[in-house]
DNA sequence: TCGACCATGTAAGATGTTACATGATTGC
DNA sequence: GCAATCATGTAACATCTTACATGGTCGA
């Protein structure tokens, strides 16, 4: 029930399709993610309900960009979203349930190639971050991230936590890789 | 397509579709949630497809039990899926996507009701996590958990990360609360 | 006797994934 | 000429959620 609500949430600005699948993959991917053969029968959905309105534009390249935006009534199905709480219990993150029966694996070599492949990601995911945090940084002055009002506020907030959460995942992947060289050797 | 493979992952020890949701509630809730209506359905079509096996078993109270186990082709299924390497972006956390929407709530204070609510719920979740594994050290003597090998090594070490992320959570969101203070007195 | 917990499920509808299908533009 | 990127979708299938349906045991 939350990717209407989230695509709702995007198209305070007008987006296409296309554009919210470059966002998702961009931005959004730390705690959420949307292939664009659910986001164009979504934005369909909203628009039959009411909730977006969309209208034609020339693309520079390719076919023509449909183009979507939050109606009046759309904003207060969204308003009413963000005022029922924070949707607890959706977490799904299948490589932490991998990580939980490692121990069922064949391959001896498994459990420390599959915490590589982690702490190899998840570093390249914060430093993919930083930079993100560092454009930012330029458009706003010495005095981010301090001078963040509004919608900015909350996005870095955001990306705040998503740094802090893939740091600390890499620091530990590197502990568990230590743990299990230390259970071999018994 | 990951329910299925996790069911399977517990299958390695018999276990019925309550039991299993119990341990979803317990233990699995921090990456994976799942309710019965779910599991049921999972259960009948592994067996259909010869992954696990069921028996009937009587209960002390309530109906008969359903007890279901891996079969070897389960069980052969199940390591090719750990062998996969791990499975990123599955990540769907509605709640951040809430946060990071914040700024278009109506209501002025709901930013600092829904921080105080996230701080709240995560505060309680480490401390479950944390007197989960005091029952655990209680099991394992005064070397756990540096004595800990095979599956409970694995499972610890999952838990482990559940406690730093709830953790680190907790701060981000008490972080967050006094930067909307702040910006709220400009 | 009432609510919590044990224990099973089904049905309808919403949501998500995978594979397929099309076609223009830009840079190498 | 080929691959990448821009841009749109549909169809079939798998999965998940919500609501409904049933009934026994145990303790307050």
């Amino acid at each position: 029930m939350s990717l209407p609500h989230i695509l709702l949430g995007l198209l305070e600005e007008p987006a296409s399709g296309y554009d919210i699948k470059c966002e998702f993959e961009q931005s959004l991917s730390f705690f959420w993610s949307a292939a664009l053969a659910q986001i164009y029968p979504a934005l369909k959905k909203l628009e039959k309900d009411g909730l977006v309105t969309s209208w034609q534009e020339p693309s520079e390249k390719g076919p023509a960009r449909t183009v979507y935006q939050q109606t009046e009534k759309g904003r207060e199905a969204f308003r009413d979203w963000l005022e029922e709480g924070p949707q607890l219990n959706t977490e799904r993150r299948a490589y932490l349930a991998q990580a939980y029966f490692l121990a069922q694996s064949r391959a001896p070599d498994e459990p420390r190639s599959f915490y590589e492949q982690l702490r190899d990601d998840f570093r390249a995911r914060a430093n993919r971050l930083t930079a993100l945090e560092d454009v930012w940084r330029d458009d706003h002055g010495p005095a981010f991230p301090d001078n963040l009002t509004g919608q900015a506020l909350y996005e870095h907030m955001t990306f705040d936590l998503g740094q802090r959460v893939f740091r600390l995942y890499v620091d530990w992947a590197e502990d568990c890789l230590a743990r299990i060289d230390g259970a071999e050797k018994d």
